[in-house]
DNA sequence: TAAAAATACTCCATAGGTATTTTAT
DNA sequence: ATAAAATACCTATGGAGTATTTTTA
């Protein structure tokens, strides 16, 4: 059976003559006639009584073409489904960040997002890295926004901005007077706080520290960036915060940049290699790369 | 698009395996991988992101799945509809007879049918010679029995049986004590009931008695053979009736043959040359034809 | 390295076409 | 005589196959 014979049946049907169902069909009254047949031998039965003079629908004719047009219905449901979405920046977008870009990226992304992609509906997600990886290969989220890192999974990576990092003190402390660029030798003999385990920021807080003389300050682990602040605040110690989350005021804590080359860390955005919106999620990796340049 | 395509697809979200969903629909998987990709270059979207770990659906692929299921029923229910009509037996079968055939022929074979087409529906009508022919040709009967008169429709014509015609007359009649069959000279210069105008049996019957110098009592025309008999049973004249009809005692009246050769009149049925049905129809003739042997 | 999909090709079944015949009014 | 379907026959698209390559865990 055949979605194109269906229709030739229910032409005849409808126009009660071979050569008018054909001409509607865009095909020779020969084809149709064949492949009616066909069916009809396919079915082992018989559809229509044919003479040259009547064209006659047997009852079981008439219920095979109710159902024929149900089914050339919801096929013509499917072709508009198809049509509909032959926007690439329609539809539902799920896309996850890490902790330590979200809050500070999004607001800035947020509104040019859906100025210019105003059929997307974007999903956001906030998870940690591993999570992200996990979510996106399982194709539950469609990109995911995070910190350079070494994998071999099957994606794609599209650089968005580099972030340097940012010396956070409190207020009150001595190192808070500078308005230089200081280097990284001020870190040295310090203990620095940190974000619990998971966070990709620690790491790369920890690979800052390694290379100054630094440690980390064993005593705390903020489960967020905000918490660490108000830690740093309250003069429980120094952090090292991407410039992102430095752009905001904080109270009682002063953002040092650090003297070149200073440390940064690069943001990308994560796609499956064969993801079937990798020209959507290019659109958007564009749209957060121009909104983040200051 | 093709019923085959979405098969493929509908598997392959099943199985989540293009090759184990290729074996399922018994093609090879370079078939099912390339029929599911010119699906998607029809519809112009992707269902399906690829790779060789991993098959993930797209939004729409799912959507579409949904739709291509429905589809896959409904040609499903077509297929059923042909198996449980691919007895020829079984099934409505609209007959019509004339009514001076009628209501004596089918109680005679009613049963017969009943018990040897028990799958078969058998609605019935009673309708004059023209409307029958009209109503056949229309379609709207599949089979009509009636006596045998020249046409050129394309129909096919299946003898059933030849009945004499027989002389009614009242109890009381003169001619009422003739045991043997009597000559056609009986109705010389009689004056004979009638059916009105439009009964096949009125033109049989003026036939007869041109033939037999006899002419039409003029005075009533009966609407029905059972008004007809009743007239001759009040003794208002004498009548020609079929054979069939004359089997079943009358009240009042006495039947009396004529001698050979008698007038008769053959019963036939006809079928739309084209009828999907002619093996049904004949089986039906057949039955009726033996029905009829006393 | 192994499993799975894609690619590259070959083949043939069949949908489609044209020309003609048959049928019925 | 005409309109319509069937038939005969040819062509070409495309569905299906095999062999191979690419990809990724």
């Amino acid at each position: 059976m055949n979605i194109r014979d269906l229709q030739y049946l229910v032409a005849v049907y409808d126009l009660n003559n071979f050569s008018k169902a054909a001409e509607r069909c865009f095909v020779s009254q020969p084809t149709l006639s064949g492949q009616l047949k066909k069916l009809e031998d396919e079915l082992g039965v018989s559809l229509i009584e044919r003479s040259t003079r009547q064209v006659l629908f047997t009852p079981l004719g008439e219920k095979v073409v109710t159902q024929a047009r149900e089914i050339l219905q919801t096929v013509g449901s499917i072709r508009n489904l198809a049509k509909e979405n032959d926007d690439p920046m329609a539809g539902e977008f799920h896309i996850g960040l890490i902790p330590t870009v979200g809050p500070f990226l999004l607001p800035l992304v947020m509104p040019e997002l859906s100025k210019q992609f105003p059929k997307a509906s974007l999903y956001l997600y906030e998870l940690q890295t591993n999570q992200l990886i996990e979510k996106l290969l399982k194709g539950e989220l469609d990109a995911v926004v995070l910190a350079k890192l070494d994998w071999q999974h099957p994606v794609q990576e599209l650089p968005l901005y580099e972030e340097e990092m940012k010396l956070a003190v409190a207020s009150e402390d001595v190192l808070a007077v500078n308005t230089n660029p200081v280097g990284l030798d001020v870190l040295e003999n310090r203990s620095v706080l940190m974000l619990e385990d998971g966070h990709c920021l620690r790491n790369q807080a920890l690979g800052v520290c390694f290379s100054a003389g630094a440690k980390e300050d064993g005593r705390f682990q903020a489960t967020s960036m905000d918490t660490l602040l108000h830690m740093v605040a309250t003069g429980a110690g120094m952090t090292l915060i991407p410039e992102l989350a430095a752009r905001k005021p904080t109270d009682g804590v002063r953002f040092l940049s650090f003297r070149n080359p200073a440390p940064t860390r690069e943001i990308i955005m994560l796609v499956r290699k064969h993801s079937t919106r990798l020209v959507a999620i290019n659109n958007i990796a564009n749209v957060i790369k121009a909104s983040v340049i200051e």
